[in-house]
DNA sequence: AAAATACGGTACCATATGTTACTGCTTAAT
DNA sequence: ATTAAGCAGTAACATATGGTACCGTATTTT
């Protein structure tokens, strides 16, 4: 499959259909690269020079403090790019370590050629904003996760947005403890001593990385 | 002094002189708006539809959880609008409350009205995304502010920032402390408590809103 | 097959922060 | 002028979460 049929996936050529990015791509540089598992692809404080867009494999970013605490921001799949709001604006630096979650792929634009490919299509450019706009949605939804409420509370929305993308109440976690208290700001420990202490108040019922919400009303009552 | 004068001042018009806003206004509609001291704005989930522009007074955005947790995201003054990353994007409602400290005064423009700016004027353009982006970038250091430190931390990363701002180690604090703890996203009586016990490692001098830098090299100990 | 790594469970204790309530003081509203 | 709000300080206590350490199992990697 060419780059360019595996970009149309990519939030920013968005209703375009393969010919068009096939123009578009002709008209600017870019170059491929390529990463091995758990290989860091930019850390926090680098400067933002362009934007990669994933052909294969995944990505996530994430914070860590003075003290080593790991917060892990976001999954970055072939549809997103990596800091896709620190190419413009005051400050263009990485505020999070980028990581290769196994081996990957992608495509790198200058920014130069990315302004390029805004100014040339009307699309782009729509989709450019939309990107930039989904990041700070994004991160203001992350706040109000992190800062308004306690590890139940996380573990409570965590599962009812899941519960309702697939429409059941038994729940396949697909990450470890380990990666879903890095998502949560909190110690594995906290996490799993909260799990059980749900599981005893018999509003989740927990086996490993089977969850089934037994009353979701309670649930919900976590909500910070 | 003209409305147009004025909005030279903010960033989406930043770098234009203000013949050439007014001839940009003049092929846009917009309306003025008036709000009072404490009047609540925009409420949480309310559909963002356009962009308001002050032109006087100061707003600022707050979140509020179930339990009544109040945490201020940002001061919004004449040269910022209120969720300006909202307005594209997947998700267009206010993630805040937006409040007005004082007696304030500002013009809003539609979404429309704002696309046709953006698309009549590249540097408009530009200062658009420069503005979004900004939004996502101040959220993001939010996040570290707010999730990856103590309070003391918090303390520490507020007082070098305006120490460094003002090139003095003594800093008049304009919030008071019910302010600052909501910026903090802690409570007010441990925050007061945190400051005192800072003032007794003989780190910080605490005298009602007058703080004075010690010892800098220690407060720096507890940025997270 | 062996070794290394990651994972999940748990317990004990330490610590940070929240909760509530009361005080006196200052500033703003009526 | 009087009342009402807001503000800063503090204390006693409750609670949530962190830190650390250990174990046994599963899963990779070599």
């Amino acid at each position: 499959m060419y780059i360019y049929e595996k970009l149309t996936r990519n939030a920013l050529f968005r209703s375009l259909d393969a010919a068009t990015v096939r123009q578009l791509l002709e008209a600017i540089s870019y170059h491929r690269k390529h990463f091995r598992k758990h290989e860091v692809i930019a850390r926090e404080g680098d400067t933002v020079t362009g934007l990669l867009f994933l052909l294969r494999g995944s990505l996530h970013a994430e914070m860590i403090s003075a003290s080593g605490k790991v917060l892990k921001i976001e999954d970055i799949r072939r549809d997103h790019s990596p800091a896709p709001a620190f190419l413009f604006g005051p400050d263009n630096h990485y505020p999070v370590h980028i990581v290769a979650d196994c081996d990957s792929e992608g495509v790198f634009f200058k920014k130069q050629a990315l302004l390029r490919l805004i100014i040339m299509n009307e699309t782009v450019l729509k989709n450019f904003l939309d990107m930039i706009s989904a990041q700070a949605q994004f991160l203001s939804g992350r706040i109000r996760f992190l800062v308004m409420q306690g590890i139940k509370g996380k573990i409570a929305q965590y599962l009812l947005i899941r519960a309702d993308r697939v429409r059941r109440d038994d729940i396949q976690v697909v990450c470890s403890h380990t990666e879903l208290s890095e998502l949560f700001g909190v110690t594995r420990p906290s996490l799993t001593r909260a799990l059980r202490e749900m599981h005893l108040e018999g509003v989740l019922s927990v086996e490993g990385r089977n969850i089934t919400i037994r009353n979701k009303s309670a649930l919900r009552e976590y909500l910070g």
